[in-house]
DNA sequence: AATGAATGAGTTTTCATTCAT
DNA sequence: AATGAATGAAAACTCATTCAT
């Protein structure tokens, strides 16, 4: 067995482990069912994370480690709001686009009470507040106005993830199998949405 | 015992059942600890719903039976889409503040497989969809346009529902106790990022 | 199933744990094997103690709850304390006697370390050692004299329970069933032991 | 590595083995446990010992060829019994200085079934038991008589033994930190109480 | 001699459900 | 309607051991 194979097994925990949690949930996930998933022997998630909880607090930290770089200089000051705006849109379709499981995954059990990693979800949801604060106050959005400024950003998500949460259930409704261009129309869309109408939203608030 | 504490019983279970749910997620919660929340036996649950998944089914029943009727007859072609719109997110707006935990749960489930219940979800997903049709049309939205149907409506549901899905996680960075004016106040503001957003939709799309 | 059988699993789980504990040590039986012995469903553990600690943490409380009323007005000022000494001595043989298997596991798991009861064996250790304090002083041995005082009290009753505690090792060397008369001769040896030292039983059991 | 350190792995073990089996029992404690405590890897004990209970096996086997010398001529007829009983006491506390939680470990172990163990511990016991023979004759102690020929030389183990079994338990109601004069006073005490009674331990103490 | 990964049987605990009363 | 006890399956986890390197 060489070295790109021996850590493979974990790799393969948490690979199966998004799957699954972002089918079912955490807690309607075995570990049975991972190891069977990533072809492990039951013990190894002992092995490498001291339990079933230890693979949910690493997925989560990964994904706060992948995602909030995202938002890092999202505020340019030298280009116009719109188009730092564009362009977080794009670079989270992006990311759903490549991790869409993972993203569905910690979306879900973010509201959720798990005590084991409520500490993690709270910091983490924290540097992304703060790190959103500069670009919404260049939209006139007063961060301390909680309503306009965890409206616009959670709901921005929302509306990227949305589709992808809702294909279980729509799957028959739709079809549904989305491609590269699929993604390019898709993040027009929901910029266009949201900034027409978030400098509507500015233009009456300061009326 | 009289009838109204006998049927408090089963209201008991369900309305515990609503509130851990919301909290813990189907899978996260045990019957052991709704009988407790509920005040009833143990054995109540499977008297009364044959089992934990029949209060899982009974809730989502009950849910889609309140819900959709707020969206019976919200294309009125004497009045503009926008009012229609408005008036609209008005209701959904109050029903929320009534139902939250109801409606949380059952956000949190949509995307979940549960076999027993997947069914349920599709159809009422559908007449919902039926439902909004005529309205998203009146918007200069083709229904036939996954793109922009799927988006359009989900994210709305969403940007009302989002930060009471993250009160849990975000109850230290902002404080959060919603009264009747802020209710008030949210669904305006909903409305403007919606109505000025989907009007430049749709002015974009059509060129 | 009438009262007496129905409260009957609870204690017949308590009855096999004592011997097996008494056997094997607390940590070197299983739950299954207890309930195997007892006759009870696997889940009737968790149900009635809440884990196998649980039974430890109750037959050791049970233990205690039955001891140390044998060390109450041992110090009757009204009579010699040779007698009060040979007064306790009988009574601990009748309770070793009524209680073998019981005082042998408590005796074994006392100097282990399970933090989970250890705050109980401290408690009640040191509520048995006031006790004692009245009829060591009238023998003149000074309570604050650790080495007196913590000899004579534990080997006593090392002394009454050496014999049954190395009965699995002995039993090939020695035939051993003791009987009614046995207990007799046994209480008054160690008697004369602690009252008069090894000199003493040779020429009173000579007599 | 040289030799040295080679042989000090396997030793290592059996030291933390010793500790941690006086802690927590044999059963109680883990390979893995073990091999942490004796900074080895896992493995090691398998490549020593065979497994875990070939650990305790040569713990045992070292403990009673360190131990029954102790009783070899004990039974000087030249000097008085007395004198060869408190010669014994003398050697006896010097070895339980030297070897605490070794004796402690195999005291507690005695009784416990552990089959792969029990055939040895009979056979030394055995071994010990011909060698107190001749002393206990010496001061009228038939040793047909079971009576008393296991009561006298068992109950002298566990008074030399007994506050450093109950160490964990008493810890916090005395101060106890055992110096090279507490053990001289020690020996002497049990040398008393057991060739005179408590009544000789009184007198002799206060001169 | 030494290591980290892996194994499979075993552990305790929890689960939803059912039963007799 | 309601209860407390009981059930068997499955859950998560731990164990001592073994293997390839």
């Amino acid at each position: 067995m060489n070295d790109v194979e021996k850590s493979n097994a974990r790799q393969r925990i948490l690979d199966a482990s998004i799957v699954l949690f972002s089918k079912k949930g955490y807690t309607g996930v075995g570990v049975r069912e991972i190891a069977n998933e990533a072809s492990v022997n039951l013990a190894m998630i002992s092995y490498y994370f001291n339990g079933k909880i230890g693979i949910l607090k690493e997925i989560i930290e990964n994904f706060f480690d992948l995602y909030l770089p995202i938002f890092d200089n999202i505020d340019d000051a030298s280009i116009p709001p719109e188009a730092c705006f564009r362009n977080l849109v794009y670079k989270l379709v992006e990311f759903v686009r490549d991790n869409t499981e993972l993203f569905l995954m910690v979306y879900n059990e973010l509201p959720l009470d798990v005590p084991e990693v409520s500490e993690i979800k709270t910091k983490r949801i924290g540097e992304l507040i703060t790190k959103m604060r500069g670009l919404m106050i260049r939209f006139g959005i007063d961060p301390q106005d909680r309503r306009l400024f965890s409206i616009v950003g959670p709901s921005l998500i929302s509306a990227i993830l949305t589709q992808f949460r809702l294909r279980p259930v729509i799957r028959h409704l739709f079809q549904f199998e989305p491609d590269e261009s699929y993604y390019q129309h898709y993040a027009e869309t929901i910029c266009i949405l949201f900034l027409k109408g978030i400098s509507g939203i500015n233009s009456n608030v300061k009326e």
